[in-house]
DNA sequence: GTTCTAGAAC
DNA sequence: GTTCTAGAAC
């Protein structure tokens, strides 16, 4: 290869015990799960495919989303990623798991691909919806996640170009080719959940806060509904509000790399 | 990807 | 005067 292995490159060629529990979250056979070093949410991670000598690709060809659908392979590619859904889906239980445990009640967990990725090797991010993270400071980490954008591809997005006729899986391919996404990235900040636009970071990001807390209030007050299993009770069985977690505490995991 | 920082925006 | 972004360097 022409340029030095990368960070994630390293680790994919790594055996998974050999990998610090401070980084490692999880791994299957193929797959290895590492926390994000510099988290864009409450929870981020990465799922990596190893590369290993039956792993079926080339460390060239599990470059990138690209380098992997580009080979002639479509069959053994759409495997691959069906493989690492599988795993983001285990990685996914896992933080809710936490959420419940240290949150009192879970949110959305998103699973997808960046369209133009910065660093060298396939990873596909499980990223938690709230987006509140101290290393979330510029427009483009916002617009990178922003669920409805383009430039975060769900999984089950990607998954779906193989459903469809070959010319239409080339034209995705090619759109990945031409950096028709990365105009996406300075489009203006808005709100993913009510469209609310704002001029700077720091007011999507107090924003982002609020948006968070108001979603902790109203599950958490749905699910005391649902302990006290007195519906007919309705809006008068008023509890108190729910306290937001401080974001000092918001950043227990431990985290080491990054995308 | 991050850090640094000049100068734009407020 | 301070806040904030965006481009260069890494």
């Amino acid at each position: 290869m022409m340029f030095d292995l990368t960070i994630l490159q390293k680790y994919a060629k790594r055996s998974p015990s050999s990998l610090p529990p401070t980084l490692l979250l999880t791994n299957s056979e193929t797959s290895l799960t590492i926390f994000d070093k510099y988290p864009k949410a409450t929870y981020h991670f990465l799922v990596l495919p190893r590369i290993t000598a039956d792993s079926g690709f080339t460390a060239d060809e599990l470059e990138n989303l690209q380098t992997l659908l580009a080979r002639g392979k479509k069959a053994e590619a759409r495997g691959l990623i069906e493989g690492l859904k599988k795993d983001a889906q285990t990685a996914k239980e896992m933080v809710e798991k936490e959420m419940l445990k240290r949150h009192g009640y879970k949110w959305d967990v998103w699973i997808g691909f960046h369209a133009v990725p910065s660093l060298t090797h396939l990873h596909l991010h499980v990223i938690s919806s709230d987006l509140c993270s101290p290393s979330l400071k510029h427009k483009k980490h916002y617009n990178s996640f922003h669920p409805n954008l383009g430039f975060f591809l769900h999984v089950d997005e990607v998954l779906a170009w193989f459903g469809q006729d070959s010319a239409s899986f080339d034209q995705q391919l090619m759109s990945l080719q031409n950096n028709l996404h990365e105009p996406l990235l300075k489009e203006d900040l808005a709100c993913w959940r009510c469209r609310e636009t704002f001029k700077a970071m720091p007011k999507l990001k107090e924003h982002l806060v609020r948006e968070k807390g108001a979603e902790a209030s109203r599950e958490k007050k749905s699910l005391q509904g649902k302990k006290r299993k007195r519906p007919e009770e309705g809006e008068t069985g008023r509890t108190e509000s729910d306290r937001e977690v401080p974001s000092s505490k918001r950043q227990a995991v431990t985290n080491d790399v990054d995308t």
